[in-house]
DNA sequence: CTGTCTCTTCGACGGGCATCGAATAGACCA
DNA sequence: TGGTCTATTCGATGCCCGTCGAAGAGACAG
């Protein structure tokens, strides 16, 4: 049964995510890419996303969509996958993640490959 | 027939408002208070909010929200009036605006006194 | 046990942000 | 003209963020 390699891998209840963090999250593009990514092709490990960051910056970027209420991760192997919490985060912002994305696709944000 | 004070007051054009932009911008309670209150009551001085932040530092924020084209201001006399610029933010991300703020009721987002 | 692969942590760098107080520029009033 | 009111700009402070490379912790294959 594979468990964490390092802390245990905290994730927020659902009920104390923080609006800021989640728009603080979603403020970057390369965050939307991955939340974008995930939608589309469902879960995946980290080194999977394709995008042209160091993989230290990366690790960064999960850890605060994971901080935020986004994503869950879990250990498998040497793979860390993640998983978007969209239907924990409809409950508690009805909607937010689908407008937020859409309106991204309204802007110039960068497709998901 | 009054005029801008200092720099010629640039608000962007609607076409050229960014997502980035708007998301960092309500990122923010203190911002994400002054739209609430915009909505609310309508157009305000600068000075009108109550708001328990330095004079400069309110100044700071009424400029980011300008600048991510989510407020409009316009000066009369010695006040400087703030207007939501929400129909122009409907025709470019539709719906955003409203989801945000109807999060941030569902947030422990400090409701506009 | 030894290497390899995945991902994280650490330390550092540059830049930006929220905040404040002080100084300043107009508008208005007396 | 001088004083007051509004709001800005400026400079400084402390903090956080995105980024990187190097080093380290597990998992796994030989």
């Amino acid at each position: 049964m594979p468990l964490g390699r390092w802390a245990p891998l905290r994730h927020p209840d659902i009920a104390d995510v923080r609006l800021d963090d989640v728009l603080q999250a979603l403020a970057d593009p390369t965050r939307r890419r991955i939340v974008r990514m995930l939608i589309a092709e469902g879960d995946r490990p980290c080194g999977t996303f394709g995008l042209d960051v160091a993989a230290s910056t990366l690790s960064h970027h999960f850890r605060t969509l994971r901080a935020a209420g986004i994503i869950r991760q879990y250990d498998n192997g040497r793979q860390r996958f993640n998983t978007l919490r969209l239907a924990e985060l409809d409950t508690r912002f009805p909607g937010l993640v689908d407008q937020i994305l859409h309106a991204a696709a309204a802007d110039a944000d960068p497709a998901p490959r």
